[in-house]
DNA sequence: AAAAAAG
């Protein structure tokens, strides 16, 4: 057990605040103390007995071998991690009332910031970044680099996500889209992996775009400036002529495909890999992904790696998946699941037609146009075709989809962060993870294929707590599906025509429909 | 039934 001074410390500390958390303790008339006192045993309780249960149902599947196609790697089971907390049960009654009252803290810091865990013996949320010294002994200059790159306060995946990392269990965590998960992984990474100590790659990051990987290698060297870890993206000169057997490399980050090339082809060796993050991990768990994650997966041969999956979306089938794979994980969520981001406000257009989208486009441009705006179609064809149709117009503009050279996207992208593009037109490939600072509007040309895409299409605004904008264009094939999108506006406090709230509920499928040109005029048939 | 990921 740790010091129980953080412990009292820290309730002293936040009593002020205390009071704001206390209004949500409904029905709490009587003296303030006892109330809370009261509320949060009940709290306590509960949510060691969901950990409990859950528990039971993990151990029940491993048992009867529930087994999942592709993923024969994952059953292979860890060694149980040691627990850090919570778990020193020595028979001083009041080491046990200190425990107990670190439990509490701990179940009022997690309502504070809206996050929800499940499992067993789930370590304490942070209350700061500087918690990181005096609970884990973090080296200075990680500290340094935080302040320096302006996360002064955690953010609520940080504060639940790192801990558990750190104590070596799995994660499986879903938190709104510009909530600093990348920095939830990577922290952790870089305090647990002592530098320089062996000649392996110890951490491998995979992204389902090259973009991705590209800002996740670049935000994990900020992190680690000042000390000698050696960062490597998994470029395409890399994966088709390293040498990996004298590559030095601590920290590996990679899309999946050229990952698993370097691996067949390359003869490089993941078996002393530590830990394993999928980012975005439900896009990964798609069709056509998921073999070569199953692959990657089963380099990591090392039996006490730490498997983490992180996304702004957790569809329940990828949770039933990840629940069967996992050992001894910790599910974190943040909020409310499969939500968008609550800083960004959401607009549904009805645009008619093609034609209709074109002009309700050059109208938001002559009306408002707030650069740098993002703009989603479905394919990259359309893509193509929106780019032409928009370069005749007086506006800096560009394009990226996945049939271009992989430096005219990566300049695409660059562009675009450096304000040189007013507008960017893309396909589904910049629709996770990229991070554009001070990005104001997303649109949505064409409707979006589900309620996942939509959320982080938008998400690519409004992040870091800052204001966006989502405008969605529909027509009406696209109605059906309105339902769908609609469910996400009202969850995170837009407003709605009731009209499509009272639509019939569509039932889940993808929405790809063939759609006319983008020139197109008024539709003929009909 | 599109996009992404090796070339």
């Amino acid at each position: 057990m740790e010091d129980a001074s953080f412990l009292f410390a820290g309730i002293k500390f936040d009593r002020k605040k205390f009071a704001r958390d206390f209004e949500r303790f409904k029905g709490k008339k009587e003296n303030k103390d006892l109330g809370l006192e009261v509320s949060i045993v009940g709290n306590a309780k509960s949510e060691q007995e969901e950990g409990d249960k859950s528990s039971k149902k993990r151990k029940q599947k491993g048992v009867t071998g529930g087994s999942v196609e592709g993923f024969s790697v994952f059953k292979s089971s860890n060694p149980t991690s040691e627990i850090e907390q919570n778990d020193v049960a020595e028979d001083k009654s009041s080491e046990k009332k200190e425990i107990f009252r670190q439990l509490e803290w701990d179940n009022i810091l997690r309502k504070k910031y809206g996050i929800h865990v499940s499992g067993s013996h789930v370590p304490s949320p942070l209350q700061s970044f500087d918690e990181l010294k005096t609970r884990y002994k973090c080296k200075s200059y990680l500290l340094r680099n935080f302040a320096e790159l302006g996360y002064v306060e955690p953010t609520p995946i940080q504060r639940q996500a790192i801990p558990v990392l750190l104590s070596g269990r799995e994660v499986f965590a879903c938190a709104p889209t510009g909530s600093g998960k990348t920095l939830a992984f990577v922290c952790p990474i870089l305090m647990k992996l002592k530098h320089g100590l062996k000649n392996a790659i110890r951490a491998v990051v995979l992204c389902p775009t090259r973009e991705l990987a590209a800002q996740t290698t670049r935000e994990c060297k900020k992190l680690a400036e000042g000390k000698k870890f050696y960062i490597k993206l998994m470029t395409k000169e890399l994966a088709r002529s390293a040498d990996f057997s004298k590559l030095r490399c601590d920290i590996l980050v990679s899309t999946p495909l050229r990952l698993e090339f370097a691996i067949l082809k390359r003869k490089l060796d993941l078996s002393r890999v530590e830990f394993l993050v999928l980012d975005e991990s439900d896009k990964l768990f798609e069709l056509g992904f998921v073999e070569q994650i199953d692959f990657v997966v089963k380099a990591c041969s090392n039996p006490s790696v730490v498997r983490s999956l992180f996304s702004a979306t957790l569809p329940d089938t990828v949770e039933d998946l990840a629940r069967t794979l996992m050992h001894d994980a910790v599910r974190i969520i943040v909020g409310r699941k499969n939500t968008a981001s609550q800083t960004i406000k959401q607009k549904l257009v009805f645009a008619g037609s093609e034609e209709g989208k074109l002009i309700a486009l050059r109208q938001i441009f002559a009306e408002s146009l707030d650069p740098p705006v993002l703009i989603f179609v479905q394919s990259i064809e359309r893509a193509k075709e929106l780019y032409k149709e928009l370069a005749l117009i007086d506006i800096r503009v560009d394009v990226i989809h996945s049939h271009l050279p992989e430096a005219q996207r990566e300049n695409a992208i660059n562009d675009f962060r450096a304000g040189k593009t007013w507008v960017l037109i893309a396909t589904d490939v910049a629709a996770r993870g990229l991070d554009f600072k001070g990005l104001n509007c997303v649109i949505n040309y064409d409707f979006p294929e589900s309620a996942s895409t939509y959320i982080h299409r938008i998400g690519r605004s409004g992040r870091a707590g800052r204001e966006g904008e989502a405008i969605t264009f529909y027509t009406e094939e696209d109605i059906p599906y309105l339902r769908n999108i609609a469910n996400v506006m009202t969850q995170s406090g837009c407003e709605v025509p009731s009209w499509i709230m009272s639509m019939p509920k569509a039932k889940w499928k993808k929405h790809n429909p063939k759609r006319d040109s983008i020139t197109a005029g008024p539709r003929d048939d009909e």
